[in-house]
DNA sequence: GAGATTATGAATACGCAA
DNA sequence: TTGCGTATTCATAATCTC
């Protein structure tokens, strides 16, 4: 779950960049002018609107007859009403010219006819080499701009097959796509598999339902169709809080294979959970608080197709309380701290001035300090999870304590070269296993001789050890992990463990493209399970200075994982 | 230069009273 | 329904120390 990625930051192209910037580059220069050599007619416009949308992907001709029908200045009607044109454009009624080996047969988010000669001329005056390639044509043909063809042939190399490039654009597009003009729950896969067609018209549907709700100035209230977080948050039961619901009705696209499970922050910004869900096939967020299994809290999101009944948990089950977890802090725990859990483990601890400040702020008093001091540090210790270690004595927790905590072996982060601080950033990125384990367990049965597992972003190996503590036995796991030190708990923890099967570790998920995929698959049979947690550090509110959303720098490689995840159905039911 | 330490709010949700 | 107070949050950047 680490998301750490290069520094380098940009506001202009970059063409040398690394790869984890490049997708989102790319977007950034979807929303600007094209460059001279691809750049469409349009640049005898002298509409920046028009230009704006033509970059966007909507043809010429059709954004001139928005901005006829709706004026210049009514951006929002413009783009509804491109938006209009672009679901009925591609209704199945509509003859496509797709390439039939490929499983793709959409042309999203494109108004022009594959007859209108617009995009066409515009190639004509394509001075780059890259053009002559025998997939550039197809790619345009498919609805794709000129520029994005020549960027993703550019980027996954010329000898990389069509569903590649495809996949690379759609990545690129839906990385950035908040970040153009359409609204939040716009962005979305142009093509891959046919099953995206059902969700294209779920989302026309949505779309014409808002258009007849909403007034004439404003198409939909934004907090209409937010998704709400449940309260207790409970998701589809705890084991000490069942509900009633024994199963739940999966979305026709969401059903597998492969089992999937995405992981991220609950708290994200509005919006976020719409995107997230509507990309992972319109399923159903289950929203969960770990502080219902352990005795810390962790408000989490899990997107996944998984079956929910016959769960189970973890055994021995964690401690549940704060006095269970730390025993000996009960000493000194004075009576108006009512605190039983403690709040999210993060990825940094209070510091000791702090708990030097409080300790001064309650020296002056032999017994209760008064309401205002108690006030003050109830809020620090609850923002910082502080526990009572002596009298008057507060402290943050030892990372072996929040290992224990997240539900890890003993010294799971310990050694090995990881440094302190570094072992509280790993472990305030995980998963919370006991958690995570019950929703899993019902793979149990599913699958007694173990599983093929593609475990994106893993961190320190949250769903390994939580299949391994389940007793499911990991066949084949193919983990993706940027962060080195990371990398290295997990292979120690594999090997400690004695694992049986194989570990494959990964550093880039750009490394994981089409044809990597269908040698990884072709090797095992495919994977039964693709889990990760993408990173959050754009999403949460713990972030200050750079909470972007799902267009942030490290948060868009949610996109990474859906982007991973279709291809890997489109592979296994092509098979 | 790596690691440790420290200071730095805002967005969002929710409960409750008016 | 609205306004207000309270509670929570998988972090980042600057600085210091060795």
């Amino acid at each position: 779950m680490n998301g750490d990625g290069s520094d380098m930051e940009s506001e202009n192209f970059d063409w040398n960049t690394e790869d984890e910037l490049e997708i989102a580059n790319f977007q950034s220069s979807s929303n600007q002018t094209l460059p001279a050599e691809v750049s469409s007619s349009s640049s005898s416009s002298n509409s920046k609107l028009m230009d704006r949308l033509v970059a966007m992907g909507f043809s010429q001709k059709m954004v001139a007859k928005a901005i006829q029908e709706n004026g210049e200045e009514n951006e929002e009607a413009i783009v509804n009403a491109l938006l209009t044109y672009s679901a009925l454009d591609s209704s199945p009624q509509k003859p496509q010219q797709m390439d039939s080996n490929y499983c793709s047969s959409e042309n999203e988010g494109r108004l022009d006819d594959l007859s209108d000669t617009d995009s066409f001329s515009d190639d004509e005056e394509i001075t780059n080499p890259m053009s002559d390639n025998d997939k550039f044509l197809p790619l345009v043909n498919m609805g794709y701009t000129a520029e994005e063809a020549l960027i993703a042939l550019e980027r996954c190399g010329e000898d990389s097959s069509l569903a590649e490039l495809t996949d690379f654009i759609t990545a690129a597009q839906m990385s950035k796509a908040s970040d153009a003009l359409l609204p939040p729950e716009e962005p979305r896969p142009r093509n891959l598999c046919n099953n995206h067609k059902k969700r294209r018209f779920y989302e026309y549907e949505v779309l014409k339902r808002k258009k007849q709700r909403g007034s004439e100035k404003k198409i939909l209230s934004e907090d209409d169709e937010t998704i709400r977080l449940p309260n207790p948050m409970i998701g589809f039961g705890v084991p000490t809080d069942a509900l009633t619901m024994v199963d739940r009705t999966l979305p026709e696209g969401a059903i597998g294979p492969p089992y999937f499970y995405y992981e991220n922050v609950a708290l994200a910004p509005k919006g976020v959970w719409n995107t997230i869900s509507r990309f992972l096939y319109d399923v159903e967020p289950e929203f969960v608080d770990s502080k219902f299994f352990c005795a810390s809290a962790r408000k989490r999101g899990y997107v996944h197709n998984l079956p929910i009944q016959n769960r189970f948990p973890l055994v021995p089950l964690p401690p549940y309380t704060i006095h269970e977890a730390f025993p000996l802090t009960r000493k000194w725990w004075p009576s108006w701290d009512s605190r039983t859990k403690l709040n999210c483990l993060q990825t940094c601890v209070g510091s000791a001035k702090l708990s030097e400040r409080i300790r001064k702020a309650l020296e002056d008093y032999d017994g209760d300090p008064p309401l205002h001091v108690q006030k003050y540090v109830l809020e620090e210790c609850r923002k910082w999870n502080l526990v009572w270690v002596g009298r008057n004595k507060v402290a943050p927790l030892e990372p072996d304590e929040v290992e224990m905590l997240l539900g890890f072996p003993k010294n799971h982060t310990r050694g090995g070269g990881i440094s302190r601080t570094d072992r509280y950033k790993s472990l305030g990125n995980s998963f919370q296993v006991d958690t995570v384990a019950f929703h899993l367990s019902v793979l149990k049965d599913l699958f007694p001789c173990g599983i093929n597992l593609l475990s994106l972003f893993s961190g320190i190996g949250g769903a390994e050890v939580a299949l391994h503590r389940l007793g499911i036995p990991l066949k084949n796991v193919v983990s993706v992990e940027i962060s080195e030190v990371n990398r290295n708990i997990v292979r120690s923890w594999w090997e400690q463990t004695n694992q049986k099967g194989n570990l494959i570790d990964l550093e880039d998920i750009q490394q994981l493209n089409g044809d990597r995929l269908e040698q990884l698959m072709s090797s095992f049979g495919g994977f039964d399970l693709i889990i990760g947690g993408s990173p959050c550090n754009n999403l949460t509110g713990s972030n200050r200075y750079s909470r972007d959303g799902l267009e942030g720098k490290d948060s868009s490689l949610f996109f990474d994982y859906f982007r991973i995840l279709d291809l890997v159905k489109c592979i296994m039911s092509r098979n």
